[in-house]
DNA sequence: GCTACTGTGACGCGGCGTCAAAGTCT
DNA sequence: TAGACTTTGACGCCGCGTCACAGTAG
């Protein structure tokens, strides 16, 4: 078959295929004797199996691997699982962090002190302790305190608290 | 100022502050005599609302136009918004598929008939009926008949039945 | 003179998309 | 001969990271 019919098929593009060829990833069996790529059926299976790996969001390098010398344990899928929480999770705090700035947008109000609330809520329910936690405001002055003044007036947190909060994780910081 | 003292007080790093100028998104108001930058405090506001919309996910492009001309009615934010909730539920469909793989893999069983129930409550929850499915069906076919096939597949749906609803998206397909 | 900063410029990453110039099939 | 395919190669994209080399502040 040849590689714009054999991407049509899959539902990739031809540059795409191009490029599998170029990585190494799958490179077709044949060529005609113009030098045309030729995918056989087990070039197809490949691709078939490639193609699911994408779909469940695998790097090149990845697929890559499990084809060559196969997936032990199924660690590498069980890493991109893992990878895959972290990243709705990361998404998950965008989605509140906009909706946050279109309400301020609109409303012009104060943020209400729920979400402080909803964040520790989250944070114990992750396992985290009061230690962990001021560990890790320690951990976040040190390493970029604007950045940390910053979240914490984006839960809602007023500017004296905030100071205050920041001024224990420096003492905190320091004595270690 | 100074650009790395700039940086770490935001959590970020100094090839970002000097790609930020590069492109025109945050050039320092001023320059020493011997040309190095200076961040003023209205530079370093600046910075805060650009780090406020990196961390919500906006791309560089859409942070420049909501700092040059403001974000009329929320309309980047609200764009960004339902592209979050899009990315976020294809994530969790990677999330299926691997979890799927990892039970294939590790018991080496055949997918079981509820998950192709689950598919089907999902995209009715969604408001999709049955035509709006044989539409669907019919327009994978069309578009990626392989692609198509493997899907039907990976639902536990077995070889001759995923024949037979390829075929019916085929008839579908070619009547229009 | 040492160290820690600063500058500029070039190149790299992933996963392709896009364009150009030239050849091939029907 | 037209036009729909194919080849290779080079360059572009985003958001920086990483290098090299040179100048500067203390």
């Amino acid at each position: 078959m040849l590689i714009t019919e054999t991407a049509r098929r899959f539902g990739l593009s031809r540059s795409a295929l191009l490029y599998y060829d170029r990585i190494g990833l799958l490179s077709p069996s044949l060529r005609s004797r113009a030098g045309y790529r030729m995918y056989s059926s087990k070039d197809l299976e490949r691709l078939a199996r490639i193609c699911s790996f994408r779909q469940a969001g695998l790097t090149i390098g990845d697929i890559g691997r499990i084809l060559s010398a196969g997936d032990q344990d199924g660690a590498v899928l069980n890493r991109r699982l893992r990878e895959l929480g972290d990243e709705i999770r990361a998404l998950q705090v965008q989605q509140r962090m906009l909706a946050r700035m279109l309400r301020l947008q609109s409303l012009e109000e104060l943020p209400d002190a729920i979400d402080k609330q909803a964040w520790i809520e989250m944070l114990q329910a992750a396992g985290m302790d009061d230690a962990a936690m001021t560990k890790w405001h320690a951990e976040f002055e040190r390493r970029a305190p604007e950045a940390h003044h910053r979240f914490l007036l984006s839960l809602g947190i007023c500017e004296d608290e905030a100071l205050f909060i920041r001024s224990q994780s420096e003492e905190r910081a320091s004595r270690e």
